[in-house]
Parts: C-alpha cells; structure tokens; sequence
DNA sequence: ACCTGAACACCGTTCAAGT
DNA sequence: ACCTGAACACCGTTCAAGT
C-alpha cells in the first residue's frame, strides 16, 4: 500500500510527477467536484500527465484514495490535548477527528472507505490510547474505547456530510410519514431528528460515551 | 426515490420484471460478488432483462441501492423487544442492526451510502426512540441518543466488514509501525486493537453509551 | 528511469423504435 | 404499457514503445 519506494537520486529522465503532489490535487479535485467526479483520468488531466502515469506511484485508485485519507489526518495527534481533565482531552481529539474529516468535502467517506495506517493515523490512535492509559484503564479497556469513539465520530460524520451534500429529502421522507397517526415516538422525535445541529448531536454522542467511561 | 408508482391492473404487456424481485436478486448477487461487481447490466442479465429496462423500475442505481437499504432492515423492529429493562432493550434492538447489516456482504457500506426513509427504517427508529422515551427521557434526549446509537453502529459494523472482507493488512501495517519504541500506547493496545472479536468491541462501545444514559 | 499513446474490457444512463 | 437495441460519454487498468 501507500506509495512506492521514494526514487531519491534517479538518474533517468527527471520525474514529472510527484506523489504528495497527486494527493493534494486529487484532495482539491474532490472539495472541488466531489469524490464521485474524482478519477484518474481527471486526476492526469489536472496533473498534466498521462493516466497511465498515475499507475507507476499508485498500483491502484484505492491506493490513491488510502493516501488521501491518511494526508486528512495530518496534524491531528498534535499539539497533545492539554486540558485539565482526561474527560475533556477526549472530547478535545475526537473533535479534532471529526473536524479533520469534515474539512474537505466527502472526507467521512474517503476515510471509511479506506484503511489508512500510515504516521498520522498512528499517532492519532496512539495519542487517544494514551489519554485512556492515562485515566488508569488498562490497555485493552483503552483499545476497546478508542474503536468505540472513533468509529460514533466516523458514523456520525459519515451521516453528518452525507446530508449536507445530498438534501436529498431523506428528511422530507420522515415528515411525509408521519401524516398519520403511525410512528409517534418519531412524530415527537421529529423536530430534533431532523434539526442539523450536527455538533449538538456528537456532543451528546460523545458525553455518553465518556460518561459511560466514568 | 424509492421504486416507480405500482401498477396495478395495467393494460398493456405483462410486465417481465418486477421491483422486489430485482431489489431481492441485486441483493443475491452482492452476498455472492461483493458490492463492487453489482453493475446495473450484470443485475439486468441477472433478471433475464435488458439494461433499460431497469430504469423503468428505478431512476438511478442509488436509488437501486436505497432499496436495497432498506429491504436489508426489514424484521429489524418486531418483535418489540421484551427484555426486563430498557438497558437492555437498548442493546438487543442495536444487536438487530448489527445483526442485519452483518448478514448481508457489505450491508454496512449499502446502508452509509443511502439515506432510506421505508417503513422498516421508520419502524426501526420508532423502536428505538420508543424504548428512551419509555425509560423516562424527553424526546429530545431518546431522539439525540437514538442518533449516537446508530451512528455507533453504523461506524463499528462498517469496519467490522471492511476488516472482514479485505484483509488488506491493516493490521499489518499497525504491527510493522510499532518494531521502534515509538506508539508505546499502541503497542500495549495492539492485540486488542487488531483482534477479531468484534462482537465483543460492539458490546463494549454498546455498554459506554447504555451507561452514559444511566 | 520515467512517460506517452493506445488499447481492453468494462461502466451508468438515455431513447428511438418495436410489440 | 412495457421492453429491446443501440448508442453516448465515460470509467480503471495495462503495456508496448518512445526518450
């Protein structure tokens, strides 16, 4: 996975593309268009290259994909949370997760779709465990609830963008069924189900499972 | 969205295909090829159709797919859940949607990438919020916590079939990082972290959230 | 060593024309 | 009313050949 070896020193033709540089176009092409309008052939056309060329730093799209989501972490282990309690160091790099994927457009996407495992997810992961270690958990209970939060942060973002990107009447869909008298814990669930207070929502998320950490 | 008006009694030719059954055959063909070869011509060749025709019965693929969403949740919500407290009722409906997006292959990436309103969605989060409420929470907190439950599930059973289905080494790739003394947090974490055991991740993340209502 | 050019085997979607 | 046949405008990926 990831990129292919780094080509210090060649001594051929000089290369006209670099790798980093295709994955920060192609995460500009997707808050441009879109991931459903990023492809390969797009990504060469805003590269100035050929297709084929892609093929010699990515062995295939999802390689591209997996470097572009672990490029979207970068800088969220960093500076370590500092507040006073464990609690709020918690909520503070979950945050930063959900902030980091809600900064490009499809990002929940791209990062769900994909099995980065490159230094900035590490060090998020390794920063997080650490904030449990820290509050005296043992170092499974520590792995158990670091999946626990990132994958609410993941779900919620997913949901989080696929909504603000599609409007498409998922939300219309709800209200349309509730004319009658069926469904009424959603009729009076309705108005905050529906609301897009969407930080709010992981707020409360996140309050539960720290309190359920408590 | 959802399928086309139904048409009863029509006058013309039989129809050759009908919606459920091309929504229940899509369904067959991505248990036995993953959700990546369901094309809308291998579905058309499927159902012994030409590919047009299926745009007389769906107006887009993701409409297909949203279909398909919501087909895969159906029997989610009854029987009502009768265990003694609403703890854990909380756990045996969310053990429903595990369950039902697990039994499809790749059910968790179908229904993150629709936003299905049919009855079984409805019915489902009816359920839910029905169970808060009746345990004494206002609508706006049972609809908030309805909204960390799902999502939670959703993100977990996402990864859960990603792990399941690709196994492109994303574990490996955690143990290759951690030969240095570098990520001591994941090192001490890594066995739980890359273990299998994700109906015990469930149970846990499940338990935080349950006890955070507490 | 790195890139071009061209091809292979597909896609989703549309629509005139048939029955 | 419903389906066929054929097309349009694309895809991801591969690979000989060029420089």
């Amino acid at each position: 996975m990831e990129t292919s070896s780094t080509p210090t020193r060649s001594r051929g033709r000089p290369a006209k593309m670099a790798a980093p540089e295709a994955v920060a176009t192609a995460l500009r092409l997707v808050d441009e268009e879109g991931l459903d309008a990023l492809t390969m052939r797009r990504l060469a056309t805003a590269l100035g290259v050929q297709v084929g060329t892609l093929y010699r730093h990515f062995a295939t799209k999802q390689d591209l994909l997996t470097a572009m989501a672990e490029e979207m972490l970068a800088g969220c282990a960093d500076p370590p949370p500092d507040q006073d309690t464990w609690q709020e160091q918690v909520i503070e790099l979950a945050g930063r997760l959900r902030a980091a994927l809600l900064r490009r457009r499809d990002g929940a996407r791209i990062y769900a779709g994909t099995h980065a495992a490159g230094p900035n997810t590490l060090a998020y992961a390794e920063a997080l465990v650490g904030v449990l270690r820290g509050a005296g958990r043992s170092a499974e209970s520590a792995a158990r609830s670091t999946l626990a939060i990132v994958h609410f942060t993941l779900g919620h973002t997913l949901e989080e963008q696929a909504v603000g990107s599609a409007a498409d009447g998922a939300a219309g869909g709800l209200y349309a069924a509730l004319e009658p008298g069926r469904y009424p814990n959603l009729a009076a669930a309705a108005a905050t189900l529906t609301s897009a207070d969407y930080a709010r929502h992981f707020a409360h998320g996140l309050d539960l499972l720290v309190r359920g950490l408590g």
